[in-house]
DNA sequence: GCGAAGTCAAACAGTCCTGTTCGAGTTGTT
DNA sequence: AACAACTCGAACAGGACTGTTTGACTTCGC
């Protein structure tokens, strides 16, 4: 695929995805131009690569995804599920530091299947240990599963966002996340208010799709 | 200033404002035109009685805004700071149901400083709990004011956004959302893990003004 | 019932974006 | 050196949206 493809153009295919992974990054809804310009080559060089936006896009979004998953696939997933959610939490950060935005762009860009897609894996991987963690009793059973992947989705969304808006210390904001969670997710000692109900019926991953239109 | 204004024409802005409001719920982008239609009115109409599209979104956002103040500004803030919190919460809720998808609107809409007044007051109140809470003893000191505010918001939006996805049960939604809160906020009972900095450095609400543009 | 206030469809101008085409210039490869 | 691959600017067609105008129509208020 990649055979003969003279090396200025294969230089200018990772220019471009490097120029719109900024782009992106800033807004999620830069224009084809704006990128363009970024990378310091024609809009039509553009189109000549990627045979859309839509395209250009995804490819971005596979391409932060992917160094995503390849920085968090090997790592340490056994012993203490509290310990092992820290090492996931902070490398998550790490990652996501840089893709938050990009996956902005992706989200409304994109086919939302196609986006459940690339979401799923990292989903996977936090929804795994949240059971381990259950099963050994040092994760909280009280709240649904779902529940807490999508706690975690959040904190770490919202620090970059902290973050982002300057409110937020970078370089405190791993430790203030893993905190935050590990809070979260702790059972809890005993019901500490009253006219609280004693469990929260749950839907699971129920999707009895309603969906849209 | 409302004084000499047709009948019909006073309702149709309310027409208006519910439709734009229940369009923009669904869709932040939803166009004037879709608006229109969804109020039962032509499209001329809806500049009759708002200059602009960002005038419109004003409009929702502040109504939004508006009815949500209403409801939590006569709320019992007295006693214990976790009750009131749990009071705080559940209020919140009930109202951000509504507002979730037009502030999405408005904040990609509205300038950033505008979109921030109309955050200030619910940011304050949740501030002046915290900080109450933490005088007491009752709620944590090792993470910034700023991030525990900002954990209200993430938690209560991204409760919204699991109902919306069909992920969480509506009903539920509540509960979840004051159990999560509380988890965060509680002390934390004694380093649970090694590993984790006794105290994060942190910077408040430092507003340094980097800016955009 | 009369006039003013309000509504509306159609059509228009203006903007911004996407995606394509063309021809000329440039640069890698052999 | 020479050919092909690549780049580029300009220009175009098409679409979507905003905001305005016009002139006819409906409805309110008195």
């Amino acid at each position: 695929m990649t055979e003969s493809r003279r090396a200025d153009a294969t230089r200018n295919v990772e220019r471009i995805l490097e120029a719109a992974t900024a782009c992106l990054l800033v807004t999620p809804s830069a224009t084809m131009t704006e990128i363009a310009r970024a990378a310091g080559l024609g809009r039509v060089t553009l189109y000549g690569h990627f045979a859309s936006r839509a395209e250009l896009v995804e490819a971005v979004a596979g391409r932060v995804l992917g160094a995503n998953e390849a920085a968090l696939a090997d790592l340490d997933q056994t012993g203490d599920a509290r310990a092992a959610l820290v090492r996931l939490l902070r490398a998550t950060w790490r990652q996501l530091d840089a893709a938050r935005a990009v996956l902005a762009a992706a989200t409304q860009e994109l086919s939302p299947e196609r986006l459940w897609d690339l979401h799923k894996e990292p989903a996977a991987r936090v929804e795994r240990l949240v059971e381990r963690g259950r099963r050994e009793g040092v994760f909280r059973s009280d709240l649904p599963v779902s529940w807490l992947v999508a706690v975690v989705h959040q904190v770490v969304h919202g620090a970059a966002e902290e973050v982002a808006a300057d409110r937020l210390d970078p370089d405190a904001a791993a430790d203030v996340v893993v905190r935050t969670v590990l809070a979260v997710f702790a059972p809890p000692a005993e019901d500490p208010l009253p006219g609280i109900p004693e469990q929260a019926e749950m839907r699971g991953g129920a999707r009895s799709a309603p969906g849209r239109e």
